[in-house]
DNA sequence: ACTCTGACCAGCC
DNA sequence: GGGCTGGCCAGAG
């Protein structure tokens, strides 16, 4: 098998590890995927990838903010859909060191439909 | 083969 | 918090 095909399945499946409310850096998922140091990968399997399903919305850059130009197509979505899954987003930016004790009320509320 | 360009990141100042 | 630098690697021209 090639390289190119074998770290992109990797970084699809850390992706679609990713529960409803879970956000996390790019390179966090490269991470995950056994691919330290490649978050620039997974930011192109995101952009490109035939898998349609991923969770691309719960990526986020390693200081918490949306990786799209701020008022861009991408940026209004990816904000659209984390907030439906009651990720607390101030001036385009999550509290990544908040998420784990957001987890609590994720936990006692009650999300909309999971897969 | 070479240069540019990224939905990036960590280290420094 | 912000700006720079070097590193990363896969496409596009």
């Amino acid at each position: 098998m090639t390289n190119r095909s074998a770290n992109e399945i990797a970084i699809v499946a850390a992706l679609r590890q990713l529960r409803r409310g879970e956000v996390v850096a790019y390179g966090e998922v490269a991470r995950r995927a056994g691919l330290p140091g490649r978050a620039r990968l997974v930011a192109r399997v995101l952009a490109h990838s035939p898998v349609a399903d991923l969770p691309w919305h719960r990526v986020l850059r390693a200081d918490g903010r949306i990786a799209f130009a701020p008022g861009s197509e991408g940026y209004i979505e990816q904000l659209r859909r984390l907030q439906t899954e009651n990720v607390t987003v101030v001036d385009g930016r999550v509290r990544m060191a908040s998420v784990a004790g957001k987890l609590d009320a994720l936990l006692w509320a009650s999300p909309p439909a999971d897969e």
